[in-house]
This record gives structure tokens, C-alpha cells and sequence, in this order.
DNA sequence: AATATTATTTAGCTTTGCCTAAAAATTTTA
DNA sequence: TAAAATTTTTAGGCAAAGCTAAATAATATT
């Protein structure tokens, strides 16, 4: 249907949507797949004709509807691809990525939900992403405390579960709301308190703050587990 | 290492090398690969400057060892996947080309051996023919069609030469496929079709099927040899 | 507000792999 | 064995997707 080189360009512009609140610049996808700036814009032009983006000439890119559920249904693969690999065939899930960008261009319908229910319809690959279904929907993630997690994992806010004005405050102060991205830098043994990345800037939390922030897996770190 | 398309003549002419004593001609390429001859020109040019054919202009081609080493190795990605296809994803055997011709050009050395391991390293894919090992052998069967034997000999299917789904489904709905076993209840002169046992059914083979089949001996007949 | 810097686009070139039409070589046939 | 028929190759184009260098638009600086 379309070219890998399309679907590349698609998954990309998908990713940097999510990843930051801007819109998708010429420059970000160059460097995200390692091309020449006007090579995307060429690129661009052709997937707007197809309707696959929104495109202004200056003015960066975003996805279609279409184009949206597209890079989905690629995601989809390379997820279930990866999770094929690590769960059958003993890859460790730092060798998975490179051939699941080969496989998850393989064109066949049939294939992907007969592969979906082969391995039990999993809900996240081995880095802990989420597999969209079918549809294209993502899975619900469950809440989880911030003070569950290790260093170098990144997380996603998604509540907070003391809701008194000062705690909230406080949060404020720091520029943590929902979607705001967290990652650990280091934890302090005697008291549990963490050092935290937050737009650039570092700030301390006690373990009374980290197990009041309910959060999602945004990427695991990849050192041991903690325990 | 090599594109799709060069993978694909490769394996081409190790077919039609396979198939016909002649040489592999311009015009044979064209039709297999359903393309011009003027294509197939320029392609053959490009290989034997990779060293994976001998090519001489307006005599043909033939694989170098080479060549014939890789085209043995797309072929053995080939018959793995379908072997996986139709045991592990429920695809039915006149189903799986179209996605083999896909998966065959992943490139990763780990999946194949890994894939083959998991599969138990099955010798024969879902239509019975032979799947190369990791060093490129086949295994060894001796290839005798239906239509060589005689009345009263019990066979063994092991191999279908003509792939074509028509064919396929026609098996399928006599339910005849890899192991299931024949016996030869008469023969009719003018025709030379056959008249079958298949599990208490008895069907009738025109010449063109029993042409097609690949049997081994199960329990040969004491009377004399029909040639 | 004008200029400097940076980002983006345009223009023109390359390679792969296909095409058609024309030319050349081989094979067939008379 | 020479002409006719067929096969193969050459020549010249096209589309995809990349590149570099030059031009232009947008943003930042003073």
C-alpha cells in the first residue's frame, strides 16, 4: 500500500508527536531518521498529496486521521514483532528493535491477527510500550505510585492521590501536572527520597511526595531491577 | 546485503536451473518474474559484476557458488516461514506463498536459526518440499511422481510440484496432503488417469494431478512392473 | 526595524529497477 | 547457406528516494 520508506515517515512523525507538545519540524524528523532536511521535505509533499499529514510549507507537519492510524497499525506490528522474538525465539530485548523495523513493514492482514493471537494478545511489548489493538487503540496502563520505579526509568503523571491544597501547591511550584514526563536520577537509601528530572530542572521528593504520584511507564530504564 | 529484487532473480534462476536441464535463458527469467527481458538484461549484468552469476550476453545464465549459496538461503527463510505460517498462525497451505515471498528477504541471521530451532528444524515445508539447512543442504528424498507406478502399489505423499491454490484446494478437498496415504486401484489405458483409495474413498487422478504428486513407496505391489 | 542567523525549500544530480522502441545477434527455415 | 523469424541487448525514459549546493523564508539579535 505504501512504501517503507513512507511508513518510516509515518511512525516518525507519530513518535515526535507524542514525545513533544510542538509540532513536527523538518529539522526534528532529519535528524529522528537520519536524512537530509530536504529529503523530508520532499517526502512530505508526498505524503500530504496522499493525505497522510497535514503539511504547511515552513510551518512543520502533523498526521491525518488516516495517517494516524496507519503508523498505528505499524506500531502494532513491530510491538507484537518484538514481543514474537523475545517470547519465542530468546532475543534479549536490546537485539529486537533492528529486525522488528524489517518485519513490521511485511504487508498481510491475516498475518498480524493470527500473530496477535498466537501470543495470547499482549498488551505491551518487552520495553513495557503499549500495543495498540486491532482498532488502534492503545491498552489502559494502571496506575502505578512513582515510588514503585528505579533509577533511569522515565514516567508519565497521570494523578495524584493526596489532593490536599498544599500538596498541590507544591506540585505547582514545580511545574507537575498531568503528562508531565518525570525521570528518576537517583534515590537515596536511608529515607527513599528521589532525585527527579522535570523540564531540566532537578528537584528533590520525599517518599511521602513519590508515593502520591500516580504515573505510567513512558520507557524503562534498561539496568537490573531494583529489588 | 542484496535487494529484494536481486534476491529474487537469484532464486529464480535456481528454480528454473532446478527445472530444466537447458541453460536459464532471458526470456525464461522474463516470464518467471513477470517482467521484461530488457530488465532482466541489465539485472543479470549487475549480479555477474557481484560475482553471483556467470552471464555471457545472448547465452544465458547460471549461479555461481555464490549465488547459488544465497539463493538456497532466501529459500530456506522461504519454506521456514511457511512451515510457521501454517503450523503456528493457522494459515491454510494454498495461503502462505504470498507472505513467504515477504518474510524471505528479512535480514537477520539469529531469526533464521532461532526460527528453525523453534520450529524443531522440520525437514519439509507445508507442501513437502525440502528446506535447506544452515549451511545450504538439502535433505535428501528422492523425488518419484504418482504417475510412475503401478496397480496395486501403496504410496506416501510426500511433495506437490505444482503450487497453484486451484491445485491445492483440489487436494485439500480429497483431503489428500503430506503423508496421507494412496493406493493405486486401476489404471485407465487411453488416459493414463488413475483410479485412487484415499481413506475408504475412491478417487479418480487425471494424469496432469498424478504428474504432480510426489510419493514415497509404502507397500509396493507383487505384480509385475507396469513398464 | 534592519540585519544576521537558522531553518526550510528548491534545483539539479545519483542510483535502483522498471519500461518501450530500436538495433543487433542468434536461431530457424526454406 | 541466405533470408526470415525470434531472442537478446542497447539506448533513452521514468519514478522513488536519497544527496549537495544555492536560494528563500522565518526567527533572533542588536
Amino acid at each position: 500500500m505504501y512504501s517503507q520508506s513512507e511508513e518510516n515517515y509515518l511512525k516518525a512523525i507519530y513518535h515526535l508527536e507524542e514525545s513533544s507538545e510542538k509540532g513536527v519540524s523538518t529539522s526534528k524528523l532529519s535528524e529522528e531518521l537520519q536524512t537530509k532536511a530536504a529529503s523530508v521535505t520532499e517526502m512530505l509533499k508526498r505524503l500530504a498529496e496522499k493525505k497522510l499529514v497535514n503539511y504547511q510549507k515552513y510551518y512543520g507537519v502533523s498526521l491525518t486521521p488516516k495517517g494516524k492510524s496507519w503508523a498505528l497499525a505499524i506500531i502494532r506490528k513491530h510491538r507484537l514483532w518484538e514481543y514474537f522474538l523475545v517470547e519465542c525465539l530468546n532475543f534479549n530485548w536490546d537485539e529486537v528493535h533492528e529486525v522488528a523495523e524489517q518485519l513490521e513493514h511485511i504487508q498481510s492482514k491475516k498475518l498480524v491477527e493470527e500473530l496477535d493471537c498466537f501470543l495470547g494478545r499482549p498488551s505491551f511489548d518487552p520495553h513495557g510500550d503499549p500495543i495498540p489493538n486491532a482498532a488502534g487503540v492503545l491498552p489502559e496502563f494502571k496506575k502505578r505510585r512513582l515510588s514503585e520505579f528505579k533509577v533511569g526509568d522515565t514516567l508519565i503523571c497521570k494523578g495524584f492521590s493526596d489532593a490536599s491544597s498544599s500538596f498541590l501547591q507544591f506540585l505547582d511550584q514545580h511545574k507537575i501536572g498531568l503528562d508531565t514526563l518525570l525521570s528518576i536520577k537517583s534515590i537515596q537509601e536511608f529515607d527513599e527520597s528521589m532525585l527527579v528530572k522535570v523540564r531540566n530542572n532537578e528537584i528533590m521528593l520525599s517518599k511521602t511526595a513519590t508515593q502520591n504520584i500516580f504515573v505510567e511507564i513512558y520507557k524503562e530504564s534498561k539496568l537490573k531491577e531494583k529489588v
